[in-house]
DNA sequence: TTAAACTTTCAGAAATATTTGAAAGTTTAG
DNA sequence: CTAAACTTTCAAATATTTCTGAAAGTTTAA
């Protein structure tokens, strides 16, 4: 199999997966992209690689921004702004468990709080307060285990955790 | 807050969640209406509730179903079909860890390990097969922590991988 | 049998999400 | 300044996903 199409078939994929797991297509695309490329990629380099319109490759590229997992390159001499992701692939993850973890957990958190406050009036809402209640629990759980994941510098991913869960 | 106030916030909040990690609106609130309800539901009871057709009903329930977290229960005397949610959380989100890395997980550990057999013509892959290596290592490690998970009886969320994470 | 009670399917309609591309906005070299 | 080089925006077009509802299929009671 020849690099280029190699390098292809992995940009689909991503794509294709992406959808899969909530993410634009495209967005997943100019990840893979950027992943593979050891050079930072203008604007103009992934319309053309990716053969996509302007626009969608600036609102993408923003949106991959602020995941925190593409960064602007700038560089001497050039006007042109330049983009390249996170290699490392660890710090990556991280980076994405932590975006979910503030856009999709918190949230969903604030609102079981508010209802399990709320529900005072109905006296036959036991089983109700108790779905949220269970919810609420391991939703704080998996918020805290995050939180300590993605705080510590260890690289716990190597570490004493997959130790402890991979072996005995 | 009236009961039947809350119910409804609870399944448009579940909806809408739903749409954001990749899975449908109609699945998601259908999945938030049979967690609350303690009494199996028809598929008549679930148009009426969520004021949607019959069509729709049937197949996100099958969906649910092939998730393993919603089951079909039969009553005697009734020809209906009844359906209900797993109420306990936490086998329920086993339940999704299985299925989401059966369905998401092992596939792209298939196509990277792939291709990183496949790339041999090209000596300027480099970059290439590190980028694949790398994010075949991270979702390996994944994939056999998931495992583990997903098949230990103890129930690790309450118990030692928790105190392990959250404490110290 | 058969017909009522139910479930499933699926083509077309509707809703939603994504993309384009041209215009507007911004920055910088000179 | 100002004009060239670049980035951003957003309304309209396109693509994709989801939903409807009627027809077809299935099951069961009698």
């Amino acid at each position: 199999m020849k690099l280029k199409e190699a390098q292809e078939k992995f940009i689909a994929a991503w794509g294709a997966f992406g959808t899969q797991w909530g993410i634009n297509r495209t967005m997943a695309q100019i990840h893979a992209l950027l992943l593979i490329s050891e050079k930072s990629l203008s604007s103009e380099d992934i319309m053309k690689e990716l053969d996509i319109s302007r626009g969608n490759v600036n609102m993408n590229v923003r949106e991959l921004m602020s995941w925190g997992i593409v960064h602007k390159v700038l560089k001497f001499g050039e006007r042109k702004e330049f983009f390249t992701a996170e290699k490392d692939i660890y710090k990556t993850a991280i980076q994405i468990m932590k975006e979910r973890r503030k856009r999709e957990l918190v949230p969903v958190l604030n609102l079981l709080s508010e209802l399990e406050k709320e529900i005072i009036e109905d006296d036959s809402a036991d089983h109700f307060q108790k779905v949220v209640g269970d919810i609420y629990n391991f939703g704080d759980s998996t918020n805290k285990m995050l939180d300590k994941m993605v705080k510590t510098d260890e690289h716990w991913f190597t570490g004493p955790l997959m130790k402890f869960l991979v072996n005995k």
